[in-house]
DNA sequence: TGACTTAGTTGCTATCTGCAACTAAGATCC
DNA sequence: GGATCTTAGTTGCAGATAGCAACTAAGTCA
């Protein structure tokens, strides 16, 4: 940073900035992934992320926030900045560096979900599986390394999308079991099942029963409520997460 | 990100985009910083990291590595990037947006660090104290709120550096435990007193000799060599990292 | 009424953790 | 050259934790 003379920013041209959101919500017991259809070339046809430009008087992460917005009327949402992509190459329309960030929509919140203000689709998708892929080895940030793109018989994304949305899950997940983020994606009650079942979701594996419960009592993560789920079965306790400063365990 | 009409850049005029790089190595047992003293205003006589701008055909990756090299020498060390910082006031001379990176230089190299090309002084200090302060109960990233700054009376770093330099050592706490990341601050071959140290001095606390060695042997993350560091008292044995693909573990 | 499903508990064992006390191998001092 | 000091490294144990199986509880549905 400007540790250099007056203040020569003219010495080569600047990117642009922009910003990009990920946004996660559990449905249908799997962890899915909000996608605009793009309309026009490049990459028609393919999805894409919520984003777009940062303005001059604003941080990136309100950009994300109001882009958010706009683009699918979501607001009051946890987010939170991710990782910022600068391949020189990464749109092919001039050098555009993107600050992604990741969004977490609880599951009663999906659809409010509406399209954006000039009329593109916004869309739920299963995350795909070659996106596992995609990630090396769990690593968030191989230095300056670039990611492997998904298989190009199957070109899902726009630009690096895959890559930024491969980043925002492997994070989800090491953020997973050392902070409260999970109760992001539960309604404001919820049942212990329904938060094992995120947890298993993320996770990609079962947890034993016993242990998970006694985690999340025994740390104090949740406070019971006098309500219960009523349902086919017998009926189950809800929850709500506990009060705390920070979402860091 | 572009989901939008043809490229319409020109819309709003873009921030200009810098990389910081938050230095850290042992020193006399403690986890110390590399800062450059600023020569000229603003924030004249204060520390600065060293860092710049970002030229159109590189990743900031990349920037950050060159940037580490002009001013300081450095080549070949370990480098992830941190988190974009976009406050629009940050820089008093106009808008800067900066994407934070975080290098870990071994122990062994903390005297190869040379002054910059233009004669400036790079320098290791000690992180004070106030930095822990200035982080909010250890989370990285609340957000679009921004942290609270070091104490005016105090006033050790230039710009938001002093907000840099507390999310660095934050990430560098919470990936202490999940990576090898700590041996990066280690020569090639050390004993595992040397680690528990770097252990001790980025946590801020006492970690069981036992329960520490049990670790590092049982989960295999070092290996035996042949030799021994011989001292003033029982010579103890040299292990090194053992050879994984990631960090994680 | 009985089978089925989901909710939630109990009890055991293997493992891991933190702590204290021990032994080992050098230097240093007299 | 032996007592003492310091750092290296091990042993042993008690309490906490995790994983697993089996159990009870409370509803629906045929």
């Amino acid at each position: 940073m400007p540790n250099s003379p007056p203040f020569d920013r003219a010495r080569f041209e600047q990117p642009s900035l922009t910003v990009d959101v990920v946004v996660f919500a559990m449905r249908e017991a799997a962890i899915n992934l909000l996608v605009i259809e793009r309309g026009i070339p490049p990459f028609e046809g393919r999805w894409a992320l919520p984003g777009g430009f940062v303005v001059p008087s604003e941080t990136v992460e309100r950009a994300a926030a109001r882009e958010l917005e706009e683009e699918t009327g979501l607001t009051g949402v946890y987010l939170e900045q991710l990782y910022t992509f600068s391949a020189p190459d990464r749109d092919p329309r001039g050098r555009v560096v993107s600050v992604a960030h990741m969004a977490l929509l609880p599951a009663d919140r999906i659809d409010a979900v509406r399209g954006g203000s000039d009329a593109r689709r916004a869309e739920w998708v299963a995350i795909p599986e070659a996106i596992e892929k995609v990630e090396p080895a769990g690593l968030p940030a191989p230095g300056a390394r670039s990611r492997k793109k998904l298989d190009a018989r199957e070109p899902h994304f726009a630009f690096d999308h895959d890559v930024i949305v491969a980043t925002a899950l492997a994070r989800l997940r090491g953020k997973l079991e050392s902070t409260t983020l999970a109760f992001q994606l539960l309604p404001e009650e919820f049942t212990l099942t329904e938060a094992q079942r995120v947890y298993e979701a993320i996770l990609g594996r079962a947890i034993d029963k016993v242990t998970f419960r006694r985690r999340l009592t025994q740390l104090e993560l949740v406070e019971e409520t006098p309500r219960m789920r009523r349902g086919a079965h017998r009926p189950a306790r809800l929850y709500r997460a506990a009060p705390r400063d920070s979402v860091w365990i």
